[in-house]
DNA sequence: TAGGCTTGCCTAGAGGTCCTAGGCAAATGA
DNA sequence: TCATTTGCCTAGGACCTCTAGGCAAGCCTA
């Protein structure tokens, strides 16, 4: 018999197309097996167990992430900054709704210190460069749009503007605006 | 033998607990039917299947949610309403983890509709009363309030705000300031 | 190129969750 | 009191997780 010659990373990034497929919480790893036309048991000698592949979905999730908003950011500054990141945020999200969710997870402090979670943040501030904001309003800041972003984004996906016949895109668009404005004079 | 007095209220009930304790994802159907000394079988007659029960559970947080909302929001108007909004929702989610995650589930548009989540819309819908906003900017406010709210509190408990010594706690009041003042001069 | 070693995928099997079908006994009410 | 309904049971199948141990493919070294 041929080996299928798996690796952790195939199987990361066979993990990341299955949780867009078939949603975050079915990744599992008989599934993944079953993609690889190979036995589940074959699959623990190249991850610890379940939740060691979801972490390296949410991990790969973070790194992807991270790379989009990054060259949205690229040579832009102001509201110009913020809106293409916001736009490659929530695109990310929808086109690649499950390992979206996976970059929810929890991460245990010394993963999360690892992975391209901290980069969010140092990313989120670089947006702040072209606003006129200090310590600590800085971080109140970059933890104000980040909330936006991510409850934004996920309440969409939850359905939970469907009820309202008043466009999803036009409320992104004026919650863009609002907060540009709101940085531009943020309460001191 | 004596019979266990199983409800499906009573599950649903058991279940929101459990849910608090060991976190939504852990909601089982063995698990609450070990809670009640039954074998999981039996629950077979009360829910439809381990969904129809997380649906049961969302509905019932969704219901709790609105009122304590409601509770806070009672006599108050403007800057006042916004700040006992945000804390309650906030406090809710700290004091009942896993029924907040079941909020977030997505429900089909029938439950949806039957259950409380419209009225949390109604309910953001009222803080407005205090500032100066119609529609569809009202819409607009709405969602982008919900958004932060939600965002900021899923956030917190995902631990993505750990990375910095600034106080979580600091950075919520803040939060606040921002909305009120973004309330009181929404861009249009 | 023959031997040994490492490594990849295998089989076997235990334990857990979900769910259906069908049975018996407790509760209800005529 | 006896029939009906209702509640919980046993049995069992399907799927997922994970461990232990085996065999053979591919790699080294001589």
């Amino acid at each position: 018999m041929a080996r299928a010659g798996l690796t952790a990373d195939r199987l990361t990034q066979a993990a990341a197309e299955l949780a867009d497929e078939v949603g975050f919480e079915n990744v599992t790893v008989s599934a993944l097996a079953r993609h690889f036309g190979v036995k589940d048991a074959s699959l623990y000698s190249h991850i610890r167990n379940a939740h060691d592949l979801r972490v390296r979905l949410a991990v790969l999730a973070l790194a992807e992430l991270a790379d989009r908003v990054s060259d949205a950011l690229a040579g832009r500054s102001g509201k110009d900054a913020l809106v293409a990141f916001a736009n490659a945020y929530r695109r990310y999200a929808h086109e690649h709704p499950g390992r979206y969710t996976a970059t929810q997870m929890a991460l245990d402090p010394d993963t999360a210190a690892t992975s391209a979670a901290g980069k969010h943040a140092e990313m989120t501030r670089a947006i702040l460069r072209g606003y006129d904001l200090w310590e600590p309003d800085q971080t109140d800041a970059v933890r104000f749009l980040h909330s936006t972003f991510h409850g934004y984004v996920s309440l969409e996906r939850a359905g939970a503007f469907h009820s309202h016949p008043r466009g999803v895109e036009a409320s992104w668009l004026r919650a863009l605006d609002a907060l540009d404005s709101l940085l531009r004079a943020w309460p001191s």
